[in-house]
DNA sequence: AAGCTATGTGTAAACGGTTACACAAAATTA
DNA sequence: TAATTTTGTGTAACCGTTTACACATAGCTT
């Protein structure tokens, strides 16, 4: 690789030069700048980002931080993130955090000291301790804190939402799967769907799951045990509701004619099950962009209040739950 | 933050002596070694890389390029890379190329830029020659080269599997969905696929699709138009599969009876398809972890010559297919 | 006791950029 | 034409590490 400094000789002019033509800052004669360039074209010379980073203090690279990529509602997210990033030449250094606080902290430690310019992390409630006293910007992604900006869902609607579904389509002994109490948008859509079903006079049953296809398919078959009288499920995400419909369909039972189901995300594969999973619709692509964009504009102080971006989220209607005309 | 200068003063030595006891190079007197720890601890001091990486003129970065993590079968090899990679100190660097060239050598460059120890890459055939000249290790997962060390599924004997289930368990009629010619692998299991169905006494016919959802659903609702005779498809990937198992249920064929599909990956959606997808399986994870430790290997120079790893598919019996025994 | 080797530590030069500063030449002003 | 400003360029310090080298001292050999 070409140093700044090859090219300076092959050009004959000194380093400062070299660089001040690179980054157009400062004077440069239009007859030097040709001769540097061509001497650039030349050796094919790029800067070391390594270098420009040391002596500016940060460099280009762009920190994330997502429970699980496996997970499939954050590749979506990923590439919301990736794609408004890259346009503005940022790159992204990416880390799985399961969920862990320890594993979180090792990322935060590695990205600072590899001078991330800032950070977009969905981490645990506990963690964010850990942003506290950076000099770096730092925006949460689909999750929450007072202090630090963040983009995320509005999930009070969406548990509401998925319980008003339900109800207004007649389902009159419901089961809500609850996910991990610990994460907290997936506890908050839960409470939301739990205190909108409680002002309904219906059987309300509560059941605890992981928000894995394996922890989802266990859940699912107690369910039936338990209350075989279930007629209305609200899953705590579409991998589960996924395992309810197939445990549903398995077991003969009619969908929605004898029971509804609701998801959570609308994650690609969930219109194509069968029957379509009807959903409660989170915007990941926006929200991984709009993280994005909201970190560029605190990179480049354009904004420094704390803003909280709630956006919207919606009810896909498809066929695991019933018209609303046609109650039962 | 703090540097090893603070450390210096901190412990009342020199900063090669911090630097020496930090890395457990050169001597240290025990004494010291303690009073530099303590240092050390008090000020929370962690070694800034990016000076680290310009001095010995390589980080601890790995670059990733994948064609795109929104599609379900790349993160499952993400997460095998980072999981691998991660253990060893190890972080990625990702981006997504979309099969893109100019992509694809835009990241090459900012990798190299940032110093990265190694890259692994999933990429286009003619971008190959962008890694000629590296002096860093590159590794190819899903893709292979020549020249290039590679870790890759068997994609020959994974197409001709596919057509054998299909004429064992009596298809006679088969339309085979050709993915884009571009994509090596895609092409290769095409390409198996046809040459096993050719030598058989079967109606073959052939159509394109792209590899998303979209792609499959235009592609298949062609197919019954064209070919209702149909009795076998062999889809190029699970995604165009669930396509084609949408459109068969919503016109009524009866599947597997009157019709067997079989995808090709294996992610994770398709055991929560109805009926279940049979379909040939690549170990994706498994791919990714291969190729992270392969790279490793070369980075340690531990291993020279270039090597090709070609990982086992198998076929995963699901209900689109029929029982082997049960022929029609 | 003299001459080794092994141990312990500091100084300063890298690594490849950016930029403050100095200075010279050209252009503008009075 | 002299004074001033603008333009153009180079020198060297700096960013935070690592390490070659020099040097001092301690512990061994004879």
């Amino acid at each position: 690789m070409a140093t700044i400094r090859d090219v300076a000789k092959e050009a004959g002019v000194s380093v400062a030069t070299v660089s001040r033509v690179m980054n157009g800052s400062g004077y440069a004669h239009e007859d030097t700048k040709k001769v540097v360039m061509a001497a650039v074209e030349k050796l094919n010379y790029k800067p070391n980002e390594v270098a420009r980073s040391l002596y500016k203090r940060k460099s280009k690279l762009v920190g994330l931080i997502l429970p699980d990529i496996t997970n499939p509602f954050f590749p979506e997210m990923a590439r919301g993130v990736e794609d408004c990033l890259q346009q503005f030449g940022y790159r992204l250094i990416f880390g799985n955090s399961d969920e862990k606080r320890d594993k979180e902290i090792e990322y935060i430690d590695t990205f600072l000291q590899n001078n991330v310019v800032g950070m977009i992390a969905s981490t645990s409630e506990e963690a964010n301790e850990n942003f506290d006293n950076l000099d770096i910007p730092v925006v949460l992604l689909d999750r929450t804190a007072e202090k630090l900006p963040a983009v995320y869902s509005d999930q009070k609607t969406g548990g509401k939402l998925a319980a008003r579904v339900l109800l207004d389509r007649g389902s009159k002994n419901i089961v809500l799967i609850r996910g991990p109490v610990e994460i907290k948008p997936v506890y908050e859509r839960y409470m939301a769907a739990y205190e909108e079903l409680k002002q309904a006079k219906v059987n309300v049953q509560v059941m605890d799951s992981s928000l894995t296809l394996q922890g989802g398919q266990t859940c699912v078959k107690q369910l039936f045990e338990q209350y075989p009288e279930t007629d209305g499920i609200i899953a705590c995400n579409d991998i589960v509701a996924a395992a309810a419909l197939q445990e549903i369909l398995k077991r003969g039972i009619r969908i929605p004619e004898d029971i509804q189901l609701i998801g959570y995300d609308d994650i690609a594969f969930t219109a194509l099950l069968h029957p379509p999973l009807s959903t409660i619709r989170q915007p990941a692509y926006e929200m991984g962009a709009q993280a994005a964009e909201m970190l560029i504009k605190r990179i480049n102080q354009e904004e420094v209040e704390v803003t909280h971006e709630k956006l919207p989220v919606s009810f896909v209607e498809r066929q695991t739950t019933r018209r609303k005309a046609e109650k039962t």
